[in-house]
DNA sequence: ATATGTGCAAATCCTTTGCATAGAA
DNA sequence: TTCTATGCAAAGGATTTGCACATAT
């Protein structure tokens, strides 16, 4: 159950943060705070924006979500957060998943000195046929 | 020389571009417009920042800087705009190029319908070793 | 002349913050 | 109580824009 999910994220699980994830983590998607917040009036949650970011944020720290930064003007979260890839629509900026597997690697350079590798994002930008 | 590679890809080369494009164009490196704006000043380049914005969106349109949207606050100008990669510190937000060949891929899935593919990316995040 | 580039300051937009209130342990 | 979450409005920061002036063809 989802207060479950969030508790073991040690999250507390409130009200607010209930609905959201609830929304959030109906399917697999990628959403700005903007857009949770008016899918979350929409269902009637009664909800403020800084709630929102606060939440999203929390959620993120807590590894419920991912921050994807791909698009100039505003941050989208990503509730598969398990490592994939993805397609990027230049022209509408839609995000597509693409499986992990779906991508495979022939040779990796080694990370620079001083460091550990984190994760490895692909993204294929994609543009629509003229 | 620099005027001629501003004028082949269109870009009207005036004063200002020339200056912004001989310090950004001198070596493969990654800069935000704050950093542009401060080092043409420390040179004695007088020039604004509605300028610098002017004229590095324009170097992205045609063709000869890349947009890295990597950072959450800012958007970084890549001088080397061939097809390459990336590793990404996220502890210091640092960029370091990794050559196109360093990384091969085994398989790729196709584009979504309607779509063409515009380019690849691969961004090896990396944090600094405990 | 005529069109375009530049500088300045104000405007914009996403995101964060300060503070007072509400809610839970 | 005591601690934390929430809401609201204001603040913050990167980027854009409007407009007057400068520059170049």
């Amino acid at each position: 159950m989802i207060a479950a999910r969030l508790a073991s994220h040690g999250a507390k699980p409130t009200s607010q943060r209930l609905k959201l994830a609830e929304l959030v983590f109906e399917r697999p998607q990628h959403l700005c705070a903007e857009q949770v917040l008016q899918a979350a009036r929409a269902r009637g949650v009664r909800v403020s924006k800084a709630t929102v970011y606060n939440t999203l944020n929390l959620f993120v720290e807590c590894g419920l979500l991912r921050e994807l930064v791909v698009d100039r003007d505003r941050v989208y979260y990503d509730s598969t957060v398990h490592a994939h890839h993805h397609f990027y629509n230049v022209d509408t900026g839609e995000m597509i998943d693409i499986p992990l597997e779906s991508v495979s690697f022939g040779v990796v350079p080694a990370v620079p000195a001083g460091t550990e590798q984190d994760g490895i994002d692909v993204v294929i930008r994609v543009r629509n046929r003229a």
